[in-house]
DNA sequence: TATATATTTCGATAGTTATCAAATTATTTA
DNA sequence: TAAATAATTTGATAACTATCGAAATATATA
């Protein structure tokens, strides 16, 4: 369920410029590609964003415990995806459609 | 112009659970009255919202500087305001819509 | 099995911030 | 003008966090 408190969680794991871009990188990747087997590996991103490994890691747990996006253990590689309901439940708490 | 740092922000000034609430006490306020004239007076929220007038005063300024509202002073009160557009540009960032 | 690659965990640090009490400023009203 | 009301500023503090380097873990591959 959606409420301020959960919304407050959701708004501060997309309140840091990085972890944003994080984001978006990963809704985006997840957007330009309709197969769904073309994910987004984070091993790309790391190379792409200008901040280490460990803090990728810090970052997509946040991400994840916002339920912004969820992440599988592809063999080596980590895969990640973007889960849209989320950002639609908390744009309707804001009701920007009235 | 809006860009991942302006978004990032915006995100920020919504991401605390009672400054959240603040934004939508003057947002909601703010659309229940169809009058211009019936805008959000800060003095009422500081006794609906647990938190001290210091605090709100600081809040209001982050949600300000976010240019997710527009503060007033009207005689001994202050009236405060919900951008719309702010939000709607913040969404679009987010490409929810496609 | 040994090495290489990808990611996470740990520990530390520097910077940020939500909150309050006290004092101050602005405005109205008695 | 004096007192009351509304809001802001100041100064302090406790809590949080983004980041890193180093170490650890997981997995694949030579």
């Amino acid at each position: 369920m959606m409420n301020t408190t959960k919304a407050a969680k959701i708004f501060k794991a997309l309140s840091h410029p990085n972890r944003l871009e994080l984001y978006l990188e990963i809704a985006g990747n997840q957007e330009s590609n309709f197969e769904p087997g073309e994910e987004c590996l984070i091993t790309d991103i790391i190379g792409a964003l200008n901040i280490g490994a460990p803090t990728i890691s810090h970052h997509l747990k946040e991400l994840s415990n916002a339920d912004l996006i969820t992440t599988e253990r592809r063999g080596k590689f980590l895969v990640a995806r973007a889960n849209r309901s989320t950002l639609l439940e908390v744009i309707q708490l804001l009701g920007i459609d009235r």
